[in-house]
RNA sequence: GCGCCCGUAGCUCAACUGGAUAGAGCACUGGCCUUCUAAGCCAGUUGUUGCAGGUUCGAGUCCUGCCGGGCGCGCCA
């Protein structure tokens, strides 16, 4: 409707040639927007300000000409100018009806754009490190990834969706000799735990499931044997890093790579079943190791090297960062010779836009926001656009219950993990919730809220609007009525009450949400739409009875909350909420 | 210190990228329940958009400077 309207409006501008010819104004285009406030009709555009500004001309002026030269339409039934130059446009009854049908007609279709091929946009989102369960935070990635990602296909984008899992480097030695060391006492061998071991309980289950058939068998003293102190007398890095080694020497390094390996898949495949619990799959998982074993990491960085981005320092490769903005230049290989996380980040990249996806979005947390920079100066010394690259943050969830704040830390005791979120409050509640919010503000996660079965609870009071349109049509069938649809699309025009306009309005809106949430990557919006249909709902429930006597009427009106059943339940399907049938 | 993000009603947040009189929910006040679900309903009140300038027909939105909060500033990932 919305764009119908503005192709109106270019027509009149094309027939008027002191704007459609003059240079000042060819890179204005035509923007309709709905109004603020219904007393300025249903829509409406700044354009003859616009140009008025470039062309130092009356805005009111303007405005009158592209009035005067709009196509006659049924879409609309009354066009003004009002202060200073807006071009109001009071939308048809006709139109409301047009649009009502289309809704029945296109079913869960409707508000989707067709699929268009180009950009291929690959999203990559969660990413947590595989060292241990996922947490509320990343849960928040998680819905809001899964959420961006379904808003992205249903404006027509072709999306993939990508895990890249950090499953080469030192964290993950920390983590095997983690689970090595209570593999140990397990057996009975006990050597004190390093400080920046990984503690969690579910370190001591992994050992319990992991297969050591063929390992060697070790004493205490032969572990503990020149190692230096642990924290607090000591360095706990220094004492971790030689734990590590002393592992590699005694197991071998193929054993010691098998508790590793083990470790990692174990804790991936929890992730995996978290979230796919919760609604949210990925298309491929990719792992950091696997562009060490492919060469990725080498060939990027000769292609970098023949571009001259790197140079030698200190023993180490250096990246030339700051040609492309960064405050400082990038250490690509270490003095030790192993490379860098961003060394392999450059590859992974590189590898991302070679697999033909035009657009990478990433979505990382918060505190990455100074790692972008480094990112796209990657990408941009590799030879491709900085603006392929694009990064959503996500700022911090805290959670509150009975309004106090929810310690964090892994050993309050309090639930911190996404599982123990879903099980408290359910993937409902949860999903919704952490796209109620802006991406880029902190989240209150109010847990008592999220549990609650009242309308306080926006969650049910959207899903329970569904229900209550199922729950019509069961007394519908109780009354032994039928519900007619084609005679209620034809008797649409019955439908003259202020509330059924309102809603009739309200779903008309529906594909211009979807697009405004795809294209700002913000789910909100379409939170923020669906309460505001939801209300318009209940509040035509409220005042009128659906189920009547007469039979024109009653079609009409079972039109109306059909298709209000349909947008709800295709709004709910994007952010992975359900849409009951009753509760 | 430098960089990025944020600051909107008592609380939690919107505001379609510069539009008209800044909106929702909660809370608060008054009225309402023989009804397709009271798991409520209807109506009302709520503002120096952190502060001070600037840009223009128009600024919560853009630019500058302060104040306050978060995050970052590794040969970690």
């Amino acid at each position: 409707m919305k764009s119908s309207i503005a192709q109106l409006v270019e027509q009149a501008i094309n027939s008027l040639p002191d704007l459609a010819e003059a240079p000042e104004v060819s890179s204005i285009s035509t923007t309709v927007e709905r109004t603020r406030d219904a007393r300025h009709g249903d829509f409406m555009t700044n354009i003859a300000m616009r140009f008025a500004k470039s062309l130092g001309r009356n805005p009111r002026e303007i405005a009158a000409a592209i009035i005067d030269k709009l196509p006659e339409s049924e879409l609309i039934d009354k066009v003004g100018i009002a202060g200073p130059g807006f071009i109001n446009f009071h939308v048809s009854s006709k139109a409301l009806h047009h649009a009502l049908a289309s809704v029945l007609q296109q079913g869960k279709c409707y508000g989707h754009q067709e699929i268009r091929p180009e950009p291929r946009i690959l999203l990559e989102f969660v990413s947590a490190n595989p060292t241990g369960p996922l947490h509320v935070g990343h849960g928040r990635h998680a819905a809001y990834g899964a959420t961006v990602g379904n808003l992205l296909e249903a404006a027509g984008f072709k999306v993939d969706r990508e895990y890249y899992v950090n499953d080469a480097g030192r964290q993950m030695d920390i983590l095997g000799v983690s689970i090595w060391l209570r593999l140990l006492e397990q057996s009975g061998v006990t050597i004190s735990f390093p400080e920046a071991g990984y503690k969690g309980d579910y370190i001591q289950d992994i050992a319990a499931s992991l297969d050591i058939s063929g390992m060697p068998k070790l004493s205490a003293d032969e572990i503990s044997s020149g190692l230096p102190a642990d924290a607090p007398e000591g360095d706990k890095e220094e004492y971790i890093d030689a734990l590590i080694e002393k592992g590699h020497e005694l197991l071998g390094i193929h054993h010691f790579q098998r508790i590793r390996r083990q470790s990692i898949d174990s804790i991936l495949a929890d992730i995996e079943d978290d979230l796919a619990g919760f609604g949210v799959t990925f298309d491929r998982w990719f792992f950091e190791q696997s562009l060490t074993d492919d060469n990725l990491i080498d060939n990027a960085l000769t292609i970098l090297k023949e571009r001259n981005m790197l140079y030698e320092k200190d023993g180490a490769t250096w990246f030339r960062a700051t040609d492309y903005g960064d405050e400082k230049d990038r250490v690509v290989v270490r003095d030790n010779g192993k490379t860098t996380y961003f060394a392999a980040d450059i590859a992974y990249h590189d590898d991302k836009r070679k697999r033909g996806y035009d657009h990478l979005l990433d979505i990382l947390g918060s505190d990455h926001h100074g790692y972008q920079v480094r990112v796209r100066a990657g990408l941009e010394a590799m030879g491709y656009g900085g603006d392929n690259l694009e990064v959503e943050l996500i700022q911090f969830v805290t959670l509150y219950r009975a309004g106090e704040k929810q310690s964090m830390s892994t050993r309050s005791g309090e639930f911190v993990t996404l599982r123990q979120l879903r099980e408290e409050v359910g993937n409902d509640a949860a999903r919704f919730f952490y796209v109620m919010r802006s991406n880029d503000q902190h989240l209150d996660f109010d847990l008592e809220l999220a549990k609650s079965r009242s309308n306080d609870n926006p969650v049910y009071y959207i899903q329970y609007a569904h229900a209550r349109v199922a729950s019509v049509f069961r007394q519908l069938q109780d009354r032994s009525l039928q519900y007619d649809q084609a005679a209620g699309i034809a008797n649409l025009a019955l439908l003259e009450k202020i509330h059924e306009k309102s809603l009739m309005t309200t779903l008309t809106r529906f594909p211009e949400v979807i697009e405004l949430a795809a294209n700002n990557r913000a789910p909100q919006h379409l939170v923020h739409y669906l309460r505001d249909l939801a209300n318009d709902f209940h509040t035509y429930y409220n005042a009128h009875t659906f189920i009547v006597d007469d039979d024109a009427l009653r079609n009409a009106r079972l039109a109306l909350i059909t298709a209000t059943r349909a947008v709800i339940a295709s709004g709910l399907a994007i952010i992975g909420v359900s849409a009951p049938d009753s509760m």
